[in-house]
DNA sequence: CGGACAAGCTGA
DNA sequence: CAGCTTGTCCGG
């Protein structure tokens, strides 16, 4: 019960306020109130308010309506929202505050219900997902120009595949990583407005630009939003999934497998789900592409794959290099064959991958032998490019001293990009550029040579070789997908050579040369790939033979106990404080998880998780 | 999220 | 018990 001193301060605060901007009580008749639910992550509610008065003209209010951004009074602050809902029936018992400020346009109605499906589906606030659907800026209206859409007709195998792939609801078109994409996006130009998704921001622009030389009108996400709205060919990444367009009639998402298109954030949603969900709602063909379709893409739709000559021609030769005949401990990670084509003289340079960032991952004393490690968190030290030791876990870091004897000489057991760098230009005799992920963006110096992690992938444009140095941490890395994100790095590695008649080789040290992977590649044939990962994903319970779900955070126990054990969810773990769920499908799961209710604190659900 | 308020802790 | 921290609740 409230008690009188508590009545009397809240009466105070409802007179002050009426008074200073509330008139709408005065006239029953005239009162509109909208739904609106607050631009605060942690608040997923919706809350009623009144249209002020002074803006309702003739009976309504002006562009005012359900995705409109406004502006409310709440809980004694300022936020911003979004209108879901409106002329909803007016409260009892509440008094109602009014909006504060009417910011424009945002997402319309569809691509609301559209963010109220990813917020099931992900199990996350639906204002994550209204805030990407959202302009960037505040956009106060949206017109609607005339637009004259004339698209060449393209000739070619490929453009007549993608035709016929517009013609049906849901297509898999495999293309071998030096395809042209441009007629595909042509193709997709002529079915009209046409929601149209790329990996990376790069390839927004070179697509973007590549399209307008064509006369195609092309709006760049997230900046053009208002352009966007209007109609034309929308363009963007991941975020883009939840662009306006004006009359969608198609989809097109290149490069499906792509990792980008999953946001690493909670929630983890994935655009190639969401724009495959958002083409079934709107009733139009999806067409999605890939070197080499994820499992959950050829469950999803028919695969259209080229003639097998074409296929070849769009994948470089690969040079397996066998290491199983090396010394592991002695040979180092670079091998005699490695010599002559690290010496070879080209127009273009020669690009090493190697994913171990830092000096070393794993180093030994050269006195005593013992592992260099973290005494506090008991994991190995890595080594950074200015030889400091540093801890995975925590912020610890010591120079290199032994710990045990004190001796300053480590053996690097497991080399880094930096280290190999060095070796690489002792064995080449020229100079080799380390790149790193940091100054993406920025132009590379010429070099004969570059060596980084798979970000160098994204920074040097063409290549005469591609090497990765060890193969074998891609096939066996800890994560779900590890092959198919393999087969992934390699069809990106092949972009950089070019069509097999160029001359460019893809080298690759491996210990598994008969691996299904690697045998895909060589022969320029990503199916031999399918039947031997679908089997191990059934074998191993994995999607797309079950979905997966992984919780972890502060109250991840809370939230695990109020599950509790429904029937056909399996609960795995805990292990490192966060568990691993398990069922059939992802709608029984997902089902499932929306009907606990979330404890307060820190909580993060990962649909579909890289890794457990 | 951020303000309001209650409960818990501490120090003079 | 004032003054401060910590936790919980709630917003129209």
């Amino acid at each position: 019960m409230t008690d009188f001193s508590e009545q009397g301060r809240f009466d105070f605060g409802e007179v002050e306020y009426s008074k200073a901007t509330d008139e709408s009580y005065k006239d029953p008749e005239n009162v509109r109130v909208v739904r609106v639910l607050p631009d605060v992550v942690a608040i997923d509610r919706v809350f009623d308010y009144l249209v002020p008065e002074a803006w309702i003209v003739d009976g309504r209010a002006e562009n005012l309506g359900i995705g409109s951004r406004v502006r409310i009074p709440l809980g004694g602050r300022q936020v911003g929202g979004w209108v879901i809902d409106d002329y909803v029936e007016p409260l009892n018992g509440v008094r109602l505050r009014s909006l504060s400020k009417h910011n424009g346009v945002g997402p319309s109605v569809e691509v609301i219900d559209l963010a109220r499906w990813a917020a099931w589906r992900w199990v996350g606030s639906l204002s994550t997902f209204l805030g990407t659907a959202s302009p960037p800026t505040i956009v106060k209206k949206i017109d609607f120009p005339y637009r004259q859409i004339q698209v060449e007709t393209c000739s070619g195998s490929l453009a007549g595949r993608a035709n016929r792939a517009f013609k049906s609801d849901r297509t898999v078109l495999r293309i071998p990583p030096s395809g042209d994409l441009t007629p595909i996006f042509l193709e997709a130009a002529r079915m009209g407005d046409v929601l149209a998704l790329v990996p990376s921001i790069k390839q927004v622009k070179f697509f973007a630009r590549e399209l307008r030389t064509r006369g195609i009108p092309v709006s760049v996400m997230p900046n053009e939003w208002a352009q966007a709205a209007s109609g034309g060919m929308v363009l963007g990444n991941r975020a883009a999934a939840f662009a306006p367009v004006k009359n969608l009639s198609a989809v097109l998402l290149i490069d499906e497998h792509d990792e980008s298109y999953q946001e690493e954030r909670s929630p983890t949603w994935n655009a190639r789900e969401l724009v495959i969900e958002r083409a079934r709602r709107a009733n139009v063909p999806c067409v999605i592409t890939s070197p080499s379709p994820s499992l959950e893409a050829l469950n999803w739709g028919e695969l259209v794959a080229p003639q097998r000559s074409e296929e070849r021609t769009g994948w470089p030769v690969v040079d397996l290099i066998d290491r199983c005949a090396d010394d592991p401990v002695r040979s180092g990670l670079l091998s005699d064959a490695l010599v002559p084509i690290l010496r070879r003289e080209d127009r273009s340079p020669i690009v090493c991958v190697l994913n171990r960032r830092g000096r070393s991952r794993l180093l030994a004393c050269s006195e005593c032998g013992v592992l260099a490690r973290c005494e506090k968190h008991h994991v190995p030290f890595v080594q950074d490019e200015n030889r400091m030791l540093i801890c995975s876990i925590a912020d610890c870091r010591q120079p290199e001293i032994c710990g045990l004897c004190g001796s300053t000489r480590f053996r690097n057991l497991r080399a880094g990009v930096n280290r190999i760098r060095e070796e690489l230009e002792a064995l080449a005799r020229r100079p080799v550029m380390e790149v790193t992920a940091s100054e993406e963006g920025k132009s590379l110096p010429d070099f004969p040579i570059y060596v980084g992690t798979e970000a160098v992938l994204h920074r040097v444009d063409k290549a005469s070789r591609v090497i990765f140095l060890d193969f074998d941490q891609e096939l066996l890395a800890p994560r779900f997908r590890a092959v198919e994100h393999a087969v992934a790095l390699l069809a990106k590695g092949a972009r950089l050579l070019g069509v097999r008649d160029d001359g460019g080789r893809l080298v690759i040290q491996t210990r598994q040369v008969d691996h299904d992977a690697l045998q895909a590649v060589l022969h320029a044939d990503p199916g031999r790939l399918t039947a031997t990962e679908l089997e191990r994903r059934r074998l191993l319970k994995l999607p797309p033979y079950s979905a997966l779900v992984q919780i972890s955070g502060k109250s991840a126990a809370e939230f695990i106990s109020r599950l509790g054990t429904p029937s056909g969810i399996e609960i795995l773990g805990p292990r490192k404080d966060s568990w691993l769920i398990r069922a059939d499908s992802y709608d029984r799961l997902i089902g499932v998880l929306n009907t606990v209710e979330r404890p307060s604190g820190r909580l993060r659900i990962e649909v579909d998780p890289l890794r457990a």
